[in-house]
DNA sequence: ACCACATTGCAACATAGTTGCAAAAAACGC
DNA sequence: GCGTTTTTTGCAACTATGTTGCAATGTGGT
């Protein structure tokens, strides 16, 4: 588990930081998107909150996670599973929010449909945030 | 046009004041979407910041005007072309926010394709922005 | 014009995010 | 392993964004 840490650091031509490696690490554990603010309540007082802010914005740049906007003003990171490289993302999935316990998912498997835009109008990137009671809430 | 925002207004049981007429209208005279700093922009210092939260706040409890999350943290509202009641919102459009310009617009003829999701995932709402370059802008 | 109630402005606070710079830590060559 | 270069971190200060309580003001109904 460790060692694909620091595997994906030095793909991405990143040096090994402990930040880097505890925050990447927490986005392999973790099974939904983290916000800013959840990364910095399970490393306690280890790092700053710049680094933190730097660190992610890090790794969106080298496209190892990337951004989900929200309507609560808070963006969530998950970790990209498709092949993005640097500056380009496919994350061609569909993100679900939580209503309820406002955990944020990556729907690898629906895929976001395409549609017919007006003329004129060039897409370069596409989000489709779903949010209601996820499987676990709904039981 | 004045007596469109006085209508709108009564027809939601609000009260008439300075800050909700200025407000309104500005949403009826722009086309794109508003953020909160559009308005300060627009207003000057007619309107406390505060007065401005609490507005947008109102109108979105009415259903007047629904509001579009993006990944740059600002997040920003447009009238509600539907027929929203109160609580319940029915924007099933796209919305298209530009790159360059980062005005944002309402494709209200796209309509949002309707998705398969798994099994105890329970949608309430659905949002779908499509970034890129504008009809304006790619001229 | 008066009264009850809703709305506003102010102050203070809370959260989110950025920038510059000096200190510390990695990476690199030897 | 050691010194040098380069990158990253932590700190301080700052901007932007959003919220809450409360007294003062404005609105709607009679």
């Amino acid at each position: 588990m460790h060692s694909q840490v620091i595997d994906t650091l030095k793909k991405n031509q990143l040096s090994i930081t402990d930040s880097r490696k505890t925050i990447l690490q927490l986005f392999m554990e973790s099974d939904g998107a983290l916000a800013h603010m959840d990364i910095e309540n399970n490393t306690g007082e280890e790092f700053d909150r710049v680094t933190i802010y730097r660190t992610l914005q890090t790794f969106v740049e080298k496209g190892i996670i990337h951004t989900i906007p929200s309507a609560d003003n808070a963006i969530r990171y998950a970790l990209c599973k498709d092949a993005c490289s640097e500056g380009h993302h496919h994350d061609n999935h569909i993100h679900f929010m939580c209503d309820n316990c406002s955990t944020t998912y990556c729907l690898d498997h629906v895929v976001v449909p395409s549609l017919q835009l007006p003329v004129g109008f060039r897409p370069s990137r596409i989000d489709m945030v779903v949010s209601g009671c996820c499987n676990r809430c709904s039981k």
